[in-house]
DNA sequence: GAAAATTATAGAAGCGCTTCGATAAATCAA
DNA sequence: TTGATTTATCGAAGCGCTTCTATAATTTTC
């Protein structure tokens, strides 16, 4: 390159030769730990500004036994998605990561995951401090992380009882259903797929309590499930054309378990001269981009993704530096944390 | 946790002393350097599996001065876009990595850039030995990644003549334009948006230096320019809306500078009893997802994002240890790189 | 007002690796 | 044969930090 003089790089030394120091007391001053009286502090501090000092990191990560990393584990597809839920939540991990001076390594694995072979470098290299996973990944990659030894904490999935964040999807789905009461529906069919996955079965669960305590003890007729297919707009519209088939008895409502299916729905709609809100009420789950440009636009329950990252990065962050531990708030089996969401009122209810 | 024997840390000086060997040859193993006997190699090996070595990385980086690290700079809203773009391209980049065992570090800019500010603590830090920037970005920016003298690469980007990877979007527009002349049509308009991003200038490059090849020196009323406006389905929908207004002399084809407007192209003309492509035949760019989706599927370019970012990754690491600047074949002012993208026919044409 | 505790600073060991001589054996050139 | 190379190995310095220990100076305690 075109840098005229290769400026030394400045080191600890240089500084406290600099402000007539020793180098524990800068190292000291830079990690806001010890003792260290407030003239000699200025004095380093104004040091450090002047020579333009940068601690080395790797120097600093040998020293202390630390990586200063965090791994965010996460599917190749899950990363890839138009919708970009989990890019959003990485986003957001990103953003909170800075506050507590940690770089994010971010790891895909593929979506069939072959132990040994597919588990991530910064796994086998043992190169995080704490590791974040998001959504739904295969067991084994858990266990082995689990058995590293290694902080994680899970986002938007659940397992065993490992530390996790994720959506209160129980309540506020009844709370969307209840909603959909008040505005006069009874019969309220529910749109569900791949119910292994915990948050789907979740939602599910919420839709039957808020059912039952309106006397629906029996939803069967109503719930609509795709078990083995991913909630995509295409599971959507073959689960509505499914349900438009049988003419009797139909539904007013739909509860959706994310939009994706809300808008596969809502184009079958449009494709068989069904009016939404009119003839069917339709409520999604997630808030994607697409929601608020869909006519009408959809009624749904927003998520906020980066703050879901935020949070988890925080639990974290809190378990390794062992504040969490001592906060007696949280004891075992208590370690499942849950983000809010919130009904977003549009137009097709 | 719950593991129970907290294995000591295995070191290169177990390794050494397992295998009867000093800790520099056990290095030059590991490093594939210097003169090992085979023997005295297959022994250090066998005792590296046997223990389980694992070299540290902040040892490795610290005694090498290098970090072992790529940085990943994109704007937050290219990030987050729905149609994972850039997010593929940075999927390359990750597989590219492991191949040369760099870990990449993403970093995530705002779309308004200030330059102290914002500027990526993996910069600021020195915490990387190379940079990949992805998309367009802030002139500011790319100042201060010039100044700290690591190298860099621009991916779907240019500026000056910085080292830079990019779809070969001239020629491949080129192809497309020509393959519409070639199905009939010589009234053949363009949509385009944010003509300052050198990819779409490109493409109307090309869009120009095919229609004059047929003798249409003047594309001024074919021409549709959103220039302040992102590529995005609105502006597409809201350029239609444009084009239909003008009852006579109307175009055969459109030519759209992405898949997005050419969505929204569609979208318009599917309200508006306009039939594509009886009456209208539709090319699109990108191959998103949901051109395969649309009715009629999109007749468009694919680009391979992956490639897009291998390339690019491999071009830092040829940087990186210097064997690009030893290849003759790329002199000074030919650091741009290009990746061959393909038209992919399907019925919008 | 002397012993104990706290505050302030410096020095040095050591984190786990790479790499630079030093040294010696093996191979080559003539 | 013998000096010059090449091959093989080792020991030790040093990368830039953190942190432990030592030593004072200062403040607290009863």
């Amino acid at each position: 390159m075109s840098t005229a003089k290769t400026t030394k790089k400045i080191t600890i030394k240089d500084v406290a030769k600099h402000a007539n120091a020793s180098m524990s007391t800068v190292s000291m001053v830079v990690n806001n730990k010890g003792y260290v009286s407030d003239e000699k502090r200025r004095q380093i501090l104004k040091s450090i500004k002047e020579l333009g000092y940068v601690p080395s990191a790797s120097a600093r990560n040998l020293a202390s036994n630390k990586t200063n990393n965090i791994g965010f584990i996460l599917r190749e597809s899950h990363f890839t998605l138009s919708e970009p839920f989990y890019t959003r939540i990485f986003l957001g991990t990103e953003f909170e990561s800075k506050r507590h001076n940690y770089y994010v390594l971010l790891s895909t694995i593929p979506d069939v995951y072959v132990k040994g072979k597919d588990t991530p470098r910064l796994l086998k290299e043992r190169n995080v401090d704490g590791i974040i996973i998001a959504g739904k990944v295969d067991a084994a990659l858990l266990e082995e992380v689990e058995e590293s030894g290694i902080p994680f904490v899970l986002v938007d999935y659940q397992y065993k009882s490992f530390p996790s964040v994720s959506v209160d999807n129980r309540n506020v789905t009844i709370e969307a259903i209840r909603y959909l009461q008040q505005k006069g529906h009874s019969r309220i069919s529910f749109f569900g797929a791949d119910h292994h996955h915990p948050s789907i079965a979740e939602r599910l669960e919420g839709y039957q309590l808020a059912m039952l305590k309106e006397g629906h003890s029996d939803t069967s007729d109503l719930v609509y499930l795709e078990e083995d297919e991913a909630p995509t707009l295409q599971t959507g519209y073959h689960l509505a054309a499914q349900m438009f088939k049988k003419k009797n008895n139909m539904p007013t409502a739909v509860f959706c378990a994310n939009d994706a299916m809300a808008l596969g729905l809502m184009k079958f709609a449009e494709q068989n001269g069904i009016s939404i809100p009119k003839d069917l009420a339709v409520v999604g789950f997630d808030d994607v981009d697409g929601a608020q440009f869909s006519s009408p636009q959809l009624t749904t329950i927003r998520v906020y993704k980066e703050q879901f990252g935020e949070l988890a990065m925080r639990y974290l962050t809190d378990m390794l530096d062992g504040s969490w531990e001592a906060n007696t708030k949280f004891e075992r089996g208590n370690h499942m944390l849950t983000v809010p969401a919130e009904l977003v009122i549009r137009a097709s209810v």
